[in-house]
DNA sequence: GTCCAGGGCCTAC
DNA sequence: GTAGGCCATGGA
C-alpha cells in the first residue's frame, strides 16, 4: 500500500472510531470477570447471539465448571448441559474442552503464563487448535491476552462494506492488515474500537441497512449504503 | 412459523 | 481458493 493510501485509512478509520466513541462513550468490551471467562465466551459466541452465551456462562459458573481443571474433570454431559443455550453445544463442548486441554499441557492452566508467550507463535498455536479460527484466536488474544491484534467479525465486515472503505468478503487476514497498518498497535484501542464496532452493528447494521440515528450515517459514501 | 446471530470445519469443484 | 452444507438454541 502507498503511503498516501495508507495515510488516507488511517484518517477514514480514526473518523469513524471518533464517531461511534462519541456516540458510545467507553463500552469496556469485552465482558467477562477473567482471562479465562473471555476465552470460553470467545469460542461460546461462534455465530451465536451473546445473550445465548451468557445464559451458558452462568450454567458453568453455577456449575463451579468455569476453570480448566473443573471443565476437564467435568462429565462430558454435563459441560453439554451447560453449553447448550448457547447453540452448537457438542461441537462447543468439544472445543472449549480442546482449548483447556491444550492450556492445560502447555501452561500448567495458566491464562497468565499463556499471555506471557510471544503473539506470533502463540496465535499459530491457538490457529492449530480444533474449532478455534482467526476471529475466536484473535478475540483471545486481544481480550484475554492484552495482546494487540484487531478482531475482524461479521460486523466489520458489513460495516467497511457498506461505507466503500473495504469489499465484505476481503479475507480475513486483509482485513487484519488493513486496521493494524494503519492504527497504532494500541492494546486499548483495538479493544475499544472493536468493542465500538459490535454495539454499533447490533443497534443499525444488522442485515438490513437501518441507518437512522447511526452516528456513523454522517460519513457514508454518496448514493448511502453499499452490502 | 420464519429468520438470524460477533464462526469454523469439511467436502466438492 | 472458494462456494455450500452442516452444526443448535433462543429471541425478534
Amino acid at each position: 500500500m502507498s503511503p498516501a493510501r495508507r495515510a488516507r485509512l488511517t484518517e477514514t478509520l480514526t473518523r469513524l472510531h471518533s464517531r461511534m466513541a462519541a456516540h458510545y462513550g467507553p463500552t469496556g468490551w469485552w465482558p467477562g470477570d477473567t482471562p479465562f471467562e473471555v476465552a470460553v465466551g470467545a469460542i461460546l459466541t461462534q455465530n451465536t447471539a451473546w445473550t445465548n452465551v451468557e445464559k451458558a456462562i452462568a450454567h458453568l459458573k453455577a456449575a463451579r465448571l468455569l476453570s480448566p481443571r473443573a471443565l476437564l474433570a467435568a462429565d462430558l454431559a454435563a459441560v453439554e448441559a451447560a453449553l447448550r443455550p448457547s447453540g452448537y453445544f457438542r461441537q462447543k463442548t468439544e472445543r472449549v474442552l480442546l482449548f483447556c486441554q491444550w492450556l492445560t499441557d502447555r501452561f500448567g492452566g495458566s491464562m497468565r503464563r499463556m499471555a506471557a508467550e510471544p503473539l506470533a507463535p502463540l496465535r499459530a498455536e491457538l490457529l492449530a487448535l480444533r474449532g478455534i479460527g482467526p476471529e475466536t484466536a484473535d478475540d483471545i488474544l486481544l481480550y484475554a491476552c492484552e495482546k494487540p491484534v484487531f478482531v475482524v467479525d461479521a460486523y466489520t465486515r458489513r460495516i467497511l462494506g457498506r461505507h466503500g472503505i473495504a469489499p465484505h468478503n476481503l479475507p480475513y487476514e486483509e482485513m487484519r492488515a488493513l486496521f493494524e497498518g494503519a492504527l497504532p498497535a494500541d492494546v486499548a484501542l483495538f479493544k475499544e474500537y472493536h468493542g465500538l464496532i459490535v454495539w454499533t452493528g447490533k443497534d443499525f447494521c444488522r442485515t438490513q441497512p437501518r441507518c437512522a440515528g447511526c452516528p456513523l450515517a454522517p460519513l457514508l459514501p454518496r448514493g448511502g449504503p453499499r452490502d
